[in-house]
DNA sequence: GTCAATATAGTACGTTTGTACTAAAAAATG
DNA sequence: CATTTTTTAGTACAAACGTACTATATTGAC
């Protein structure tokens, strides 16, 4: 890509990460790229332009990591989706700001949302075969794990708006809690069989 | 209260949460409510003061509704997050927009931010009266109940954000949908007893 | 080296927005 | 009924913003 392009991409996620995207103006972004008003609508004729190139940016790099260790089916697993948090981080205005984009912007609205089924279906799978292998257990109630999907969905595009609500930065700990959320919401699904890897791998949150 | 300022209010409510706060401006709410502009900043100074007086309508209508019935823990246990979640439904346009409300309003981000904190002590507080009356389990992990608070606190403030960055329109129905997602996430801490009692609550969910 | 294409800067325009200000009307007070 | 207070309307303004437009500079092709 253009270097001036990729420029304005990267300090454009800084303003974005830092002061939220309603906040951040076209001369903001040429001042902190060190360029003109002019040569920025050059290379990104709309302002909308930037949201969605940073959107697809962020989307191809969480693309990249799909990947299940079938010899440790549970670690994996659960690292996944730290995997996937850890890059939502770097861009996490995107979350802060996921209604007034999907609001604003009918094209990544409708792309995050064939993206959300597709992750859906994956987790479906993803848990049976976690069932098979006798680390999960059989669903209790009508659709329970469709029901966990849902929360971890929630929680994994919202946590960032949940601490910054009341905390005034967002720093890398919120990682660590997310992980720690996450984990311990699988848990009641594990098998005894499970649970055990469970405490050799968070030996930290046994009782 | 004035009656003017209360059809302000009530107008208000209505624009924000079908367009979102930042797509309503002040001549719309005028023009909403049948007055000039003039007439508007007469009764509300300051823009941000309707969506105070709106936050603290919020506050109170929620405070109003804490109960326990203690014949029947687990069930009132249940319903308190729905009836929240219902008065929420009418103020949605808050959650909606939470994170640009407390970026720009200290005031509001202060008093939730407490508001918060007293929730998780009595969360905290309930919890231990359902572990003694022999409905929830023990914690199996280190600060389980916290975790669970958490997610239950995010879900609670970001599942409308959550259906509307893929759906056009927020019905009621989301309140249902909450409903089920809160409930089956408690499902696993409950015991054997309690489970039968769960069972008889939401008998549709059984498999 | 000439010419075309790309890149950059600077200015200007049209809109929108919150709000300040003024004046008139209505209501309340005594 | 007179006057004071409250309520309403209308206008005006200053700031900010996205972006369209023009002109200059740089780079690349042949």
């Amino acid at each position: 890509m253009n270097a001036t392009k990729h420029k304005i991409l990267i300090k454009s996620l800084d303003l974005f990460n830092d002061c939220g995207i309603s906040n951040v103006s076209l001369r903001d972004i040429a001042n902190k790229s060190g360029i003109s008003v002019g040569n920025l609508q050059y290379h990104f004729k709309k302002r909308e332009d930037i949201i969605e190139a940073l959107y697809f940016q962020l989307v191809e790099k969480i693309d990249s990591i799909y990947f299940i260790k079938t010899d440790d089916l549970l670690q994996s697993f659960l690292n996944i989706s730290v995997d996937i948090f850890t890059i939502l981080y770097e861009y996490h205005f995107f979350l802060l700001d996921f209604i007034t984009i999907t609001r604003r912007n009918k094209k990544i609205k409708k792309h995050y949302s064939e993206l959300s089924k597709r992750r859906e279906i994956e987790f479906i799978k993803v848990v049976d075969v976690l069932i098979k292998n006798g680390l999960f257990r059989e669903e209790l109630l009508k659709n329970e794990y469709h029901s966990l999907f849902k929360r971890i969905e929630v929680i994994s595009n919202f946590w960032f708006s949940s601490i910054l609500i009341q905390a005034d930065v967002l720093s890398k700990e919120s990682i660590e809690q997310y992980s720690l959320l996450i984990s311990q919401s699988i848990y009641p699904y594990l098998t005894n069989e499970a649970k055990k890897q469970y405490a050799a791998i968070f030996p930290s949150q046994l009782v």
